[in-house]
DNA sequence: AACTATTTATAAGA
DNA sequence: TTCTTATAAATAGTT
């Protein structure tokens, strides 16, 4: 139809193909929307260019949605397109709700409850489970309590060591101070002996100088009591 | 194009309606082709008619697919046409997952594994459950066996009568007989003789005859000695 | 499904 | 792109 007959084959001129897949286009778009009303069908219709950029062009019937008649369409040819994607995520959805549903179950027996189902066998393998699970709970709270005390010993064994060099810091300079007192006058000879009587005050007190140390310290020492 | 012009109104004429929508859905099929050979083009056609049944056709440009062409539809429009379904099912799955983490990680603990991130007091509370539900254990298997035994006691009664019953009935029967052997002649009498020794292997043997019975019960005696 | 008068689509040109 | 127009193609009504 037009000025002369053309073959259907491939356009080579690329303006000239342009120029008919618009023209074209329009047309069957048209013939399309024509069937849609004559008929009342339902039409979707998507379309590429392959004009390098490969624009859409869509008709979709009026009153339905490329959505819905999709839908249909995977419905009427009752084969998913996206069954491989579709089908595996069902899949995992009910095994995962399998294996939640059994963990559930498992649970509710361990803690006692949903016992209904269970045979005296069945109740006894439980009980002996159950009883060694305590046994390694007090094993690991053992062990736990056991770590914990040996690292606050550490601690202390590492405090008490600090303490004892800072004690001999000051010794050795109390031995100054006496020897400058030796020399010296008598002021200076009391402001000392306060200064020992504030180093044997903090030396009782020290902890209040780390409080952080303070606290961890004395949870530890809690914990066997909780 | 045709005899007459006709308005794009619904054509009212079932009939008629059903052989326009076939012609014309060649047309446009044949025009849809035309263009994909004629400008590289890539189109999908479907189309439901609306005759009762909704039957679906289909124009697919070689080369391609429907679920290409649809997959480049949504992702050119950059809008998920199954969004919602699609997203659902994500989220159904991501929750669940998390819910069985923790389910397994409990479990875990349960069972004695995985304790190594509780704390000293944790392990207590965990101790102090396992502990409670041991005892719940125990008490069901009280129950249990308590039931079991009450049942089997139960059916013991009720065969002992039924044995009683039947004991009853046949030495009544035999007394007839007896009248019969005192009347009668000398093969009955040892006949007899015969029956009732058979009628005593009955009474040991009884189980024998109820295979079923038989077979629940040794479970039910079985049970506290497993 | 086939025919055909007529309408419609469109190829080429502007 | 759009308009024009000669001509091919589609198709409405008929058989």
């Amino acid at each position: 139809m037009g000025r002369g007959k053309i073959a259907i084959k491939p356009i080579e001129n690329s303006t000239n193909r342009q120029v008919t897949y618009s023209k074209r286009r329009n047309g069957i778009f048209k013939k399309a929307h024509e069937l849609t009303v004559l008929c009342d069908a339902k039409v979707s219709l998507i379309m590429f260019s392959n004009s390098g950029c490969a624009k859409l062009h869509e008709y979709i019937s009026p009153n339905t949605t490329t959505k819905t008649i999709y839908d249909q369409y995977q419905k009427t040819l009752e084969v998913d397109l996206w069954k491989t994607h579709s089908e595996r995520m069902q899949e995992s959805l009910k095994k995962l709700k399998e294996t939640n549903y059994k963990l559930r179950r498992e649970i509710g027996q361990r803690i006692g409850e949903d016992l209904n189902g269970l045979s005296f066998q069945d109740l006894c393998v439980l009980e002996e489970h159950l009883s060694y699970t305590v046994a390694v709970v007090r094993e690991r709270k053992l062990h736990v309590i056991k770590t914990q005390t040996e690292t606050t010993k550490k601690k202390v064994r590492h405090l008490e060591e600090k303490n004892g060099n800072l004690l001999l810091e000051l010794e050795a300079k109390c031995e100054i101070h006496y020897r400058v007192v030796d020399n010296g006058d008598y002021e200076s000879a009391l402001a000392l002996a306060n200064g020992t009587s504030n180093l044997y005050a903090f030396h009782i007190h020290h902890n209040y100088m780390n409080p952080h140390h303070h606290e961890t310290e004395v949870k530890s020492h809690d914990l066997p009591l909780a």
